[in-house]
DNA sequence: CGTTGCGTTGAATAAGGTCAAATAGAGTGG
DNA sequence: CCACTCTATTTGACCTTATTCAACGCAACG
């Protein structure tokens, strides 16, 4: 089951699957959504990677999130009624499109789906505030500390090693998603490795010291 | 009429005024909501101005915006349904409180309504992402340009003097706002003015040259 | 007046950006 | 299997920018 069902009890679990799901692949560099296309649906990825990028006044593009298997994407989209990002594959990927439509009605019947989507989105603005603003008031190890405990903190939600991941992004795309230059994040991987507090060996990362990278985050200004 | 109710025809305002409004004032410094709150109801702020705040992890708090008349409150609320923001006066203001439980069951009523929310709550998504993000990439004279010229925009579509208008708020707010620090944004206030921009009297701003002050953002990282 | 909060300005410092060069892999074709 | 190429990454040297620390000015208010 795609839909992120968690705010359902059984039998409006039932029916929700009145709605009809469809999946399709995308290969890697390919786009989910493009800014400005038509919202029609809510995107469940079932497996791979997505980016979400949108444009900067000066041309230039600036990575706003990323997106693993078990999250919903194309949220942005829901008041403009057109998306608001571009959503990019990191890899093949597989999403399972629900229509918004469809969800729609079914809230009118199930106010518990209507609350449901309040959660969802509210919890998009709070992520959104939340995490970008502490960005300004963070140096380049903490924000690459946050980073790495929020992938960690997320893969592990979703059934996945906490300690031990591969990241799917270039450090050009986290450098842009934490506003930082790439030499910068890489510069920082390596001290945080000389710390011991990871390892790093290209895109595959290991925590060796959980408590010790909240401590850099927690050290903050003190 | 206090409702943000543009998004409203004619039968349906009526059908809105079934809402039991209460109006209430406070004083400079007063709390509106804090975090934790109950969330029970969206606030019209009618005169006056406010600063949403939150603490950071490291026990520092940051401002995540300001308030003006005609704007709404609270939204950051409702999934929750506790308020994830301090909410203060900055002076002696009035806000209009508008139930949300009342709110809600009109919106089953009224789908246009409900519309409006969505798009009201997606707003907040994307200014969230969309203002906060620039900042990584803008430099301290870019953030202050953009903060004065946001500033202007709303005031005009308030019906205030775009190009004239008091900062409520302090040069540390605005700075824990724009994450510089206070005596950054001084200084750039007075390179601003030294650039013939704007023209700075304490809390008095008169934008002098709009376009040069967009052409400030508009030159960034081109 | 003296105090207090807020704002401005200067000098020294630290952090990250920029530019440039070296290295490492992954994939390709011979 | 090897050379080649392309891209991603790492590292160094230098420079720009904002922060920090400190001093001073100013206005409001008791």
């Amino acid at each position: 089951m795609c839909l992120p069902c968690c705010g359902l009890s059984r039998p409006e679990r039932e029916l929700a699957n009145r709605l009809a799901f469809s999946r399709s692949r995308l290969r890697r560099g390919e786009h989910l959504y493009r800014i400005g296309d038509s919202f029609n649906s809510l995107y469940a990825v079932r497996n791979g990677f997505f980016k979400s990028v949108t444009p900067l006044d000066n041309g230039r593009e600036q990575v706003t999130g990323f997106s693993m298997p078990g999250e919903v994407l194309g949220l942005d989209g829901i008041g403009p009624e057109r998306h608001a990002f571009n959503c990019i594959a990191l890899e093949d990927s597989e999403v399972c499109a629900i229509p918004f439509g469809g969800l729609q009605s079914l809230a009118f019947e199930i106010p518990s789906l209507q609350r449901h989507f309040y959660k969802m989105m509210s919890r998009e603005i709070t992520r959104g505030h939340g995490v970008m603003l502490q960005l300004g008031s963070m140096n380049a190890e903490e924000r690459l500390a946050m980073f790495l405990l929020n992938l960690s903190r997320r893969f592990a939600a979703r059934g996945y090693s906490e300690s031990e991941f591969n990241l799917r992004m270039t450090r050009e795309e986290i450098g842009s998603y934490l506003s930082l230059t790439l030499e910068t994040v890489s510069r920082t991987f390596s001290k945080l490795q000389d710390e011991r507090l990871i390892c790093v060996q290209q895109k595959l990362i290991r925590i060796l010291n959980k408590a010790g990278l909240e401590g850099v985050m927690g050290r903050q200004g003190n």
